[in-house]
DNA sequence: GTCTATAAAGCGATAGAC
DNA sequence: GTCTATCGCTTTATAGAC
């Protein structure tokens, strides 16, 4: 991996799988300029914050992809049930059917929940909230709503963690078809 | 915590405290030392091993309470949705109603993966093995057992990142308390 | 068995050459 | 803008006094 990268913006995905993969206490310095194949002068230049500011700028590219993709159709599409359907086609696209983990969930069970409270907060707050928001437009009492979303988002979450321990994303697949069912019901 | 620990076995609960706080990676000897009491030359006595004993013995113990208090009775108790139950009670109490993370899903996700592969896998196999077999002693044909034992194991989970994200541990007890519907209605 | 001192390695971060 | 060299600190682990 010597690819040199043109840009910032360009390394940010490249940290996202960092972080992704090791956590934030684990994506080292050097682990960090392996896979970008950027010396540590480039990354400070880029990143004048260091390794802190490296997470934030990955929080916040992956809050901006699901504001954009996920949040904002769930709170945007008239259609409740097909704004519903396309967040989990995002989904699993998004976490390759389970072969890739969610940096946020990452931090929110390992230590650097501490440092990025108020985005690891923040992510599943929306998610939560837009997602019931779509289901009282589907017909759902708020309550149920509310109940609802919090099942489909803790249930994709669970089924990552279960997956990567089994290694098998047949847990990711058969979650969230499962969890399609649940909300297509009642 | 100057207490003094009297023996190896004291120390265990200790250690799962400071690896569930803080992960593997985050779980520093000075942290330990601080949570423990117990400078280095006590530790390494104990646990000659170093950082990688200790979390084997931790996840050794952990592993040993869900096979008294979860497993086997999950395999024994033959009123299947009796010994259900009995599972939810023994999970909400070893959570303390989602206030404590499960340790062995903090590995899952983080750095540790790699070192604990074996132990993080055997540990949710044997949930979910255990889960689908007082399931089918229920009544469930063993397909849907299977599945509704992953989505029982994975929502716990998912739910525990979702409660520590968001700081709110009603979405653990809400959670369980869906669960518990789910496996009783069908 | 527990402590302090210390070794060796890795960490994040900085400085300066180019 | 990118590299190499290096700083200061923390890490895990060990050695030796008590």
């Amino acid at each position: 991996m010597a690819r040199t990268l043109a840009d910032r913006q360009d390394v940010i995905p490249v940290l996202a799988e960092v972080f992704r993969d090791h956590g934030f206490e684990g994506a080292s310095l050097s682990a960090i300029t392996a896979r970008t194949g950027l010396g540590k002068g480039s990354l400070y230049n880029f990143f004048p914050g260091g390794k802190a500011e490296m997470a934030e700028v990955v929080l916040a590219h992956i809050d901006g992809w699901f504001r954009a993709h996920v949040f904002e159709p769930l709170e945007r599409t008239g259609d409740g049930l097909k704004a519903v359907e396309a967040m989990f086609q995002a989904t699993d696209a998004y976490f390759r059917s389970g072969q890739r983990v969610c940096v946020v969930g990452v931090f929110a069970l390992g230590d650097a929940r501490d440092l990025f409270t108020e985005q690891v907060h923040g992510y599943f707050a929306a998610w939560v909230r837009a997602l019931a928001g779509a289901l009282v437009r589907a017909g759902r009492d708020p309550d149920q709503a509310q109940t609802q979303a919090e099942e489909v988002v803790a249930g994709i979450q669970g089924a990552l963690v279960l997956s990567r321990a089994l290694n098998d994303t047949g847990v990711f697949t058969r979650t969230l078809a499962r969890l399609r069912r649940t909300l297509a019901d009642d």
